[in-house]
DNA sequence: CACAAGATGTTTGAAGATCAAATAAAATAA
DNA sequence: TTATTTTATTTGATCTTCAAACATCTTGTG
C-alpha cells in the first residue's frame, strides 16, 4: 500500500466516524432532541421530494423497503414532524410532507449541513476546495454508476 | 449558498450514503454474508487491537459501551469469528481474538478497502490526488479536534 | 364487464445495535 | 481484612431494519 493510497483509506476512515459523530451531538441538543439522525435524514428526505413523495418514493431515495419507512414515519407522525394523506387521484398512494415543526427542523439540519461545509471551505485554500470539487466531483459519479442495482462493481473471488 | 459549497454538501452526502451502500453490498455476498457491517467493524478492531485486546480496549477502540460489544461479540463467537479468553495474569480480563475464519473476513474486508482506495485513485489524476490526499488531511485534523471522546483507533497496518 | 395480475402500503415477527442499570467476580487500597 | 475500584456480563428498553403476510386499490386481458 503507499503513501497515498494508505493516507486516503486512513482519512476517509476517520471522516466517516468524525462526521457522524458530530451530526449525532449536533442533533443531540436542541429543540429537535426527540429525532435521531436516522429520523432526521426521513425528514429530510421528505423535505427534499416535492411531489414525489409518496411511501415508495421516499423510500427509494433512503435506499430502505417501505415497510421500514412505514414504521418511521409512523413514529414522525406521532412526534409532529410528518403527515400522511392519503393521494385522490390513486388511492393506494400515500403522500408524505412536512409539518411546520418538519420544516423547522429540516431547516435547522440543513443549516448544520451548511455551517460543517463552512468550517470545510475555510480549511482550505480556493485552489485546494476546487482540486477537491472536481476530484470529488469525478468520484461521486463513478461511485453513483456503481451503487444502483449492481453488485458487479466488486465482486469476491474467493 | 454558492456553487463550489452546495456542491461540496452534495457530494459530501451521496459519497456517504453511496460508500456505505457499497461496503454493504460487498458484505452481503459470499462466504462471510452473515457478518453484517457493523459486526465486520468489530471483527476489524479486534484484528488491529494486538495485544490491547481486552474487552474495554476493543469497546473504547469502537466507541461504544463494554455492555454493547459484549453482546457483539458473543454473536461473533457464535458465528465463528471470534475467540474469548480469560487472562491469567488479570482473570477479570477477557482477550478478544481472531479465529482463523475472523482473520480470513478481516483480510477479505481490508482487501475491499484496498480496491475501492484503488478505484477512487484511477479516477483522479496525480495531481488531483495529491491535492485531495492535502486537503482531506487538513479537514480530517480539523474534525479530529472536534471529536473529544474518541474513537482515535484506526490504524493502517501494510 | 369481471377477474387476474400488479402496484402500493401496513402490520408483524425477528434480528441486530445500542445504552444504562443491576449484578458478579477479581484485584487493589486502606 | 474489608472497602473500593476495575472488568465483564446480563437484562430490559428503545431504535432500525428487513422479509413475509396481508389488505387495498388500479389496470390489463379476455
Amino acid at each position: 500500500m503507499n503513501s497515498a493510497e494508505s493516507s486516503l483509506n486512513y482519512m476517509l476512515v476517520r471522516l466517516f466516524n468524525d462526521i457522524l459523530d458530530i451530526e449525532e451531538r449536533a442533533l443531540s441538543a436542541g429543540e429537535f432532541a426527540d429525532a435521531s439522525v436516522r429520523e432526521m435524514h426521513v425528514i429530510e428526505a421528505v423535505g427534499a421530494a416535492g411531489d414525489e413523495n409518496s411511501m415508495s418514493s421516499v423510500a427509494a431515495r433512503l435506499g430502505i423497503t417501505v415497510g421500514s419507512l412505514t414504521v418511521a414515519v409512523s413514529t414522525l407522525v406521532r412526534k409532529g414532524y410528518l403527515q400522511r394523506e392519503r393521494s385522490d387521484l390513486d388511492r393506494r398512494v400515500v403522500r408524505v410532507t412536512l409539518t411546520p415543526r418538519g420544516e423547522a427542523a429540516d431547516a435547522h439540519h440543513a443549516r448544520f449541513h451548511r455551517e460543517m461545509v463552512d468550517e470545510v471551505r475555510r480549511e482550505l485554500s480556493p485552489e485546494q476546495l476546487k482540486a477537491v470539487v472536481e476530484a470529488l466531483d469525478r468520484v461521486t459519479i463513478y461511485f453513483e454508476q456503481r451503487v444502483p442495482n449492481g453488485k458487479h462493481w466488486y465482486q469476491t473471488e474467493e
